[in-house]
DNA sequence: TTGACTGTTTTTGTATACAATAATACAAAT
DNA sequence: ATTTGTATTATTGTATACAAAAACAGTCAA
């Protein structure tokens, strides 16, 4: 059932099925080989993701997903990395800071994807989890999901995927001197340079 | 479905379900009548506010709504407001900002608590909502689901009323002046102040 | 007494059948 | 020709039946 939920999901986010169509429970149900009662669930998940909107008594449609929304999620995140960056900065350890920089740099020049796509999310996460709020991190959860599959595809590009570590150290620097006004500055420029390649990403993969 | 729904969400903010206590969806069926295809999808519901934590194969269990989570709560709306802020103050309709003003001030006697509340939404709503970020608004809206009860107990008080609706006029003058970062500073103040009171309100709902 | 095993019961997950609502097509009237 | 009303169909909403998994209780062995 997991499974028909991200296959829906990437469909959506992928622009395979367009804003606007109708997704029929009766249709998903045979298409997945499953009963109607799991799709409706899936439906209500997705809908909570933004991705769809249901009318009671008449269905559901999906909602566009375009640069806008790309644009969207990306303030919020800004907005929501920023505060956690607030709370959580003061109380980071250094060891693990100086750990978290050593890693990157080890594998700076490393051509695999996911190594740096895991980086990329262990540095955010680091710093979103420690906080230690479980709404904050479920909601910045959320919003990387929406995002993640553009965010990863940006690393297949050498130099931003140099200028992302480049900020990540940078950051990261900041953290260990206790900067946190720095650190954060830092970090939305890093966000917003972010919102840049994702958007340009988006555009690839609704152009191909 | 939609009164089952809320009586669960009540229920659970005002402590009445203790967290961590199980909830079945046979007994839930039973107790209001239906049949546990729709206890099944407002349990989904809950789950997605953040109320309770659905156990795959194991049932879904209360979480604590505290002090703590009132804090989370406000925090995470300051942070998206002020962003909605950020982005809609530019374009706010200067007349409807007067119009906002003149409204609030003609009820500032009035003994009516849901008036206050609704005036409430409304000043905090035309900026919200201005911004046209269907995400950040549906957001906002569930965080204010979640506090909405502590904040309308807040207007009983008197001093409480009144001091809400000075901030609310200060901050619609500095926003009739385009004059943002006032606007900002004082909505960051007057979001705390708003916390205070609506943590005040949840420690008198438990305690009595 | 403790701990592992097994059979029973409880509870959740899914499929299916039925009910209610909305969309559609077609006919009749103006 | 357009609109209104009605019958039909399609689709969602809910109840129930069945399957799978987990929790529980009791028994036996160490």
């Amino acid at each position: 059932m997991i499974d028909i939920y991200l296959t829906l999901f990437n469909k959506i986010i992928l622009g395979e099925y367009p804003a606007g169509i109708r997704l029929k429970e009766e249709s998903l149900a045979t298409e997945f080989n499953i009963s109607r009662t799991p799709v409706r669930s899936v439906l209500q998940q997705l809908e909570q993701d933004g991705l769809i909107q249901i009318f009671p008594n008449k269905g559901a449609i999906v909602l566009p997903f375009s640069a806008d929304e790309i644009e969207e999620i990306y303030e919020i995140r800004k907005s929501l990395e920023l505060l956690c960056l607030e709370i959580s900065a003061p109380i980071l350890s250094v060891q693990k800071l100086i750990e978290l920089k050593k890693k990157i740099i080890e594998n700076a020049n490393n051509e695999d994807i996911q190594v740096h796509t895991d980086l990329d999310a262990h540095f955010h996460s680091y710093i979103i989890n420690s906080t230690g709020k479980k709404r904050l991190i479920d909601m910045l959860n959320q919003l990387f999901r929406l995002i993640q599959s553009f965010r990863s595809l940006g690393f297949m590009d050498k130099e931003t995927k140099e200028s992302t570590i480049n900020e990540h150290l940078e950051i990261l620097d900041a953290l260990c001197r206790r900067d946190i006004a720095l650190a954060k500055e830092l970090m939305r420029k890093h966000i917003d340079n972010s919102k840049i390649i994702a958007l340009s990403q988006l555009l690839k993969a609704r152009n191909t």
